[in-house]
DNA sequence: CAAAATATTTTGACAAATCAAAAAATAAAG
DNA sequence: CTTTATTTTTTGATTTGTCAAAATATTTTG
């Protein structure tokens, strides 16, 4: 029995929750998975204990719910299909990174393994999608090494941008107007956490200040790593 | 309210159900709509019923079914989507157009207009598909000009295949395999009612006998028109 | 044209996914 | 450590799409 798409959905959310667990948290509590899904709280309740019938998650009253192997197999093949996509609607069909997120929200329920296969290949087997994110392999394996975000990356040094945590048309169109999308080259001016605020220098040396919600959203590395 | 891919899916086959009928019909019975549709007959009617108080289509109980324009609209939209992506898969893919149907008949409820108006860019505004049917354009509208078919065309004449009116791979690899695809040129040599059989003639000069049923599915036009 | 065959509609039931609101459990605060 | 606040689960209903089988129409046939 082939999952359906609301089901490929309630995993691929969880995947995504557990990825950005603290680190000694390992359930995914129910309100956040019903708020991210934009579901009632019950709903999310009656439909986690269904994925648990089926073996996808392990589901803990009142704690959370968490991915099977089975379910985080599934979920990371949702996220591939998800991503190479994406990353297809940027390169071959000249589409906006800022607007590609949308499309393959839909897509990715209805491209065949065949289909994906062709893409992953047309493309070179690429790794990252236009935002950043990492594509699982056909196992449903990910790479999953760590960047650090205008927040904690040092001051001064000349950093690349390598991916950012946000769909957000807006936002992304917003990154794309300062140059600050990834790929571009850039540097930490200064953190003021009274202001909530950080000041970033673009490659045109035209100066940016975000608040600090938006610059955790950008992640980046070192300029020569 | 967005017509769900059920919805789609029913009026687009009533869409082609009407294409299909006898000039003096004008109504699609429910049972051929139903068993298009691999639903059960009851299923139709409940269904029919519901896209009548939508105004997609008009009912007649016991009669049958019949799009509105606003239904037609739709369903030739649903087509176009359809068709577009066929196109797309072989051209731009490099998939067979053996294969690529039971791929477009998912992807058709989920590309979204943007990106049906890229693919039709990218492919210069294409008016056929793989098989040879006509592509609705963005207004719905249809090329609906008539072609003969191997019972119907003139024998010993040089005929192109113009259009294959059956999306079963079997067959579709077959006419591959034999050089009776889109296309080709061809000459019908003789035909035998009793024997129920067509016998053509492809462009290497091998010989290729077909059942009237097949021979029926393969339309074709005068060579030089 | 009445009887038999065929087609269509109705009925009652079911599965998937959802919500609102009540009930229960857990966590936070004084 | 009890009371309040928050989170989660239950309950009862709703929508969409479906089926099987019974009831009705219509069409065909002798």
């Amino acid at each position: 029995m082939l999952p359906s798409s609301t089901v490929e959905n309630y995993l691929k959310s969880i995947y995504v929750a557990q990825l950005g667990l603290d680190d000694n948290q390992v359930l995914v509590p129910m309100g956040q998975l019903a708020s991210s899904l934009n579901v009632a709280p019950g709903t999310a309740t009656t439909m986690v204990k269904a994925l648990s019938d089926s073996g996808l998650v392990d589901y803990e009253p009142y704690a959370g719910v968490r991915l099977t192997d089975a379910g985080a197999k599934l979920a990371a093949l949702v996220l591939r299909r998800h991503r190479l996509v994406e990353l297809f609607l940027v390169q071959m069909m000249g589409m906006s990174w800022t607007e590609v997120h949308d499309e393959a929200e839909n897509l990715e329920h209805a491209v065949s393994d065949r289909l994906i296969e062709r893409i992953d290949e047309l493309l070179g087997r690429p790794s990252v999608d236009p935002h950043g994110d990492p594509i699982p392999d056909s196992m449903g394996a990910i790479s999953r090494h760590h960047h650090q975000d205008l927040l904690t990356c040092p001051l001064q040094e000349p950093m690349n941008v390598t991916r950012v945590i946000d769909q957000d048309i807006k936002f992304l169109q917003f990154l794309e107007a300062q140059n600050l999308k990834p790929g571009q080259s850039i540097r930490v001016e200064t953190r003021d956490a009274i202001a909530d605020s950080v000041t970033v220098i673009n490659a045109e040396d035209r100066q940016i200040t975000l608040g600090t919600a938006a610059a955790s959203k950008l992640l980046v590395e070192p300029k020569r790593p």
